[in-house]
DNA sequence: AATGAATGAGGGTTCATTCAT
DNA sequence: TATGAATGAACCCTCATTCAT
């Protein structure tokens, strides 16, 4: 019996939870293993499921990797905007969608490694998600610069704010990969701590 | 002509600086399209060399990314050591090999994206790199404890010390590309600015 | 609702009509883009039905195939058998099985192209088509033969009559797709009329 | 030891030969079998080569039969400008390169079949054939306007000169395999003679 | 009868690696 | 040492066919 065959309940969404399925399988795969080390034939073996039944769910081994790409991207937005809100001034703009976002990631997609590899996209794909990542980056240049005329943060090189968000979560997989003992939101306030106070003690 | 004629001269290492030449294109490709999406068709045709020539100088694919493993470790480790020695405090040697390590990184190895790949490897080859990095990660952390004593450096779980040393590093090439204008001395102030001292203004 | 649910009535040979229907529709798919570039899955949904179903009126893709060869077969042995009782003379024997010939295919199967396949046949059904073939064949030889002696005919190698015979059909669909202008009577009497009197003017 | 080993002679053109080699051996089997049940497994190990091998010498599957293609136009184009200059009316013109174009490219192709397929094309490549194509047709169409004007010609609708051009080569595989004992000249005049002059006797 | 999810064989393609010259 | 043709394993993907509901 196919391992989805627990989880699932009733209706007409059943295909839904079982691309879901395939989609969280192959995400925790790739996070462990990388993308282009897992085959279609491990993630379906690993569900117990005959391999062509994966094209059922999903267009393309690439259309997993996007398929992640894209749900980063959509926390990204909601947490920005969310900080965007909530957050009394730069710093806490930062500080908010930094930690939210490590947090979501970590939670909704299961692992980090997931949206490494930017190259083994599609040339189209690709290109959608770059333009999503450089709307994100302008949305948290923004947030540096306004810390920086609030007095709330130091001026620092907005390409370096950039570089904290996305890049934060590029290197957690190598270091807090599943068997770590740390909750998506320890790892989030941890990262986030540091980036924002740093490691030395406060003069 | 190969593009190694221009620059050896005569004697019996000619042979280790055609291997150097090997590692170093195929660095430079790794880095920028990654380990998988890089033939070694595409290495030898750059160098201007037939493929089977690479096999001269080269055991494996995958011998080439060992290789850039190992030195970036020996830089690990040369950093640590020299921070042991020079730095006055926890903060300090932290500084001191962090900074250094993103920035020998950068120049030596061409980049970052080298190291990036790590289920790439045999199993053997990966069973030393852990080990090497173990060691590695116990001085850091020794670094951090140390920090902590001395006062310099607020109280962190030294597995976060750990991420700053190695996890910095992978961020990187995806934010830096060598289209970018950053220098790798520069890239290595900024990140380490970041991580010791955060993006909060100092209260 | 399915296409066809249409135009049925009630009784018990809605089965056969249902068949007809998946028989013309494949048809009109084979003959544009070819047997093999025609999946059953477009079939179905052509006709707003599931896949499934489709076998319940078919036993195979083959078979779809095999009947189209069996019907443009019948239709050549009735043609032949209406010229042997009509014709006059060599002459026009083969002007009438050949005209008609075109004109009923391009009628009854709706395109020329579905016949073309023959090697993706199952080996029992193409020894049956072949067998089929060779006594039309045969019969189309004695009519050239016939023509021959009374004086209707040049005297022309009886495989040539067989190509003109067969071979005619093959070609039009790649010139009279549906959406040329031409009707099928039309077709046959432009190709009957070449075949029979050639494009020279009589001197 | 490969089966074009007995063949080739000597230098730096060997690649040349090699690729012919495996596209003479994939048309014939193109020819005997179809494009889409002739495997590529079956053309190498039909020449006693790896499958990986053919891939030195072709891009594609797909490379092979528009290289027929291409190759079946340029024997157009070429029987097209000799008929122009050495037809003395529009009659000898189309008989000319009639009867040249089906003879040669029986000897050169060794098989009418391959050039069958044109749906199995690259939307490209299908796009350069179909163009090439037009101007052939355009050409001959001239042809039959120029007999019609001359006298040496019934008026025929230039469509239906088209498809003798290239429709007769369609029909022949079918009729003429390789088994059959006519040569290319036979089957060229043959089919020549029935379209120019027809099976009826002159009356 | 109808459905459509599941299957699995089959085929095209890539590419690291070998080896005779 | 250098070459590059040949290899073959590995992988992605398609699609006719089956079957439980």
């Amino acid at each position: 019996m196919a391992r989805w065959e627990n989880t699932i309940q009733t209706n007409q969404e059943v295909h839904r939870l079982k691309r879901d399925a395939v989609l969280r399988e192959a995400g925790r795969l790739f996070s462990r293993n990388g993308y282009h080390n897992t085959s279609l034939d491990e993630v379906a073996s690993t569900l117990g499921v005959s391999k062509g039944t994966l094209y059922n769910y999903v267009t393309d081994k690439q259309d997993i990797l996007f398929s992640f790409h894209q749900m980063a991207l959509a926390i990204a937005r909601r947490v920005i905007a969310e900080a965007q809100e909530k957050g009394e001034n730069g710093l806490e703009k930062i500080k908010l969608s930094t930690a939210n976002y490590i947090r979501e990631v970590g939670e909704e997609l299961g692992g980090y490694g997931v949206i490494a590899e930017i190259s083994a996209l599609k040339p189209e794909d690709r290109k959608i998600i770059i333009e999503m990542r450089s709307e994100i980056e302008r949305a948290y240049g923004d947030f540096a610069q306004e810390g920086a005329k609030d007095g709330s943060l130091s001026a620092i090189d907005p390409k370096m704010a950039i570089f904290t968000f996305f890049g934060a979560v590029q290197l957690v997989p190598n270091w807090f990969s599943p068997e770590g003992n740390l909750s998506p939101a320890e790892v989030a306030d941890a990262i986030t701590d540091i980036l924002i106070y740093g490691m030395a003690t406060p003069s």
